[in-house]
DNA sequence: GGCTTAAGTGTTAACTACACACTTAGAGAA
DNA sequence: TTCTCTAAGTGTGTAGTTAACACTTAAGCC
């Protein structure tokens, strides 16, 4: 473990992670949002995300904070973009990487914020006052994750371990913001191989569902028709 | 312009932009390396670069940077990924923001170094020994650019103002290391309405090219067939 | 057992992607 | 002037993919 051994003479920026923290809750896109306690910006609210550490790299660092303020570890964790402007907080030169991370909802992450401070489930579509751009990196965060969910199997890190053909392709709805064929999304869903049959059925007031759980190793099968 | 009015207790990395700039010369592509002339890793090949200064953006330091040791102002610039770990320079914590950059072949980019140093465009399959952790920088550029090409017309970037149908695949097969059919290339290229006929045609030893440039405006014209 | 609710299931038509070979225009040499 | 060489330019048929569309089934509940 080198130590520095030479000290740069170019001015040193703070750095911080900000988590856009996404889950579906009756059938809506909600993002993680926490009531700023402290000037700047007291009363209004923010994204979750903190400093980087001596010893930790950028994804360490948004993995720590989001599991202090959260207590739960993302099913997905991912970095999308850079924020730099130099005046974008006024406390000082600081630019921060941000991440999208994901949860199923009903994972009670409130209760367990370390900090006094009130965390919230906000509709994307209906956000309070942000404090610093974090308005900017939410909108950029939401771009990401439309981009990425007809690439990666991000959907089923928004549902719990057994869901129905029916939730993921209503977590689909409420990312992208359009209601979908059922017949077309469940033919294209199953044969991206990212789920499988649990075997298990939904209990329910009306026909049980079969339920899917996401395919272990990322071993897709074939040829099913 | 606020002034910092609070100081941080936290550590604060150095931050720098470090730029994968390709070009194709010879149906190939290559990047722009430059030869280290002071420790660490003297003598080895690095990515052009350097520290983000206090009044400016990411985006600006990298166009600074580049402008600066390349002299030339590149026709596509952006981030495609952070790299944070806690040793990867020697000197000290430093994180780096990575760029993409295109410029055309043949713009006289090397006689223009600012530094003493040695410039040298290099075939990405035969690379030299890299400082840093650049050879994992330049990896995931290559990536970054294979995945835009289809989705952005990030190819004109790499061609002269006029530029032949056949040029402009020579570029996406030399990105994408595989050969294209010629009539299926011509159709899709033109169906994205990126690029128009200048009326001018190439000089050469055989029959004329009609010569492209890229879609002033980005408005691209449909329906005709 | 009858009503309510959501699950589950196939076919056709339109479009897109892919494979494939010959003719043409100009340059330069004989 | 004609012949040769080189790369430009051009169209069709086929396979695969995507998009639109409605009824039957199974369980819960009254």
């Amino acid at each position: 473990m080198p130590k520095p051994t030479f000290c740069y003479d170019y001015p040193r920026p703070a750095v911080t992670t900000d988590i856009c923290l996404f889950t579906v809750v009756d059938d809506e896109l909600r993002i993680l949002l926490i009531n700023r306690g402290a000037e700047p910006f007291k009363g209004l609210w923010a994204l979750p995300g903190g400093f980087l550490q001596e010893t930790e790299t950028l994804d360490e660092c948004a993995a720590r904070e989001l599991l202090e303020v959260t207590g739960v570890k993302s099913a997905h964790l991912e970095a999308f973009a850079t924020f730099s402007d130099p005046h974008r907080d006024p406390r000082g030169r600081t630019i921060t990487a941000a991440y999208l991370a994901l949860v199923p909802a009903g994972d009670h992450i409130l209760q367990s914020g370390s900090d006094a401070e009130d965390a919230r489930w906000h509709p994307v579509r209906r956000l309070p006052k942000l404090s610093f751009d974090h308005r900017d990196i939410i909108t950029a965060g939401r771009q990401a994750l439309i981009a990425k969910l007809d690439q990666e199997p991000l959907a089923i890190a928004l549902l719990p371990p057994g869901f129905s053909l029916t939730q993921i392709q209503k977590v689909y709805e409420a990312v992208e913001g359009q209601p979908l064929d059922k017949r077309n999304f469940r033919r294209s869903i199953l044969a991206k191989g990212w789920i499988v049959e649990t075997g298990e059925f939904e209990r329910g007031r009306q026909r049980p569902a079969m339920l899917y759980t996401h395919q272990p190793s990322g071993q897709a099968r074939e040829g099913q028709g």
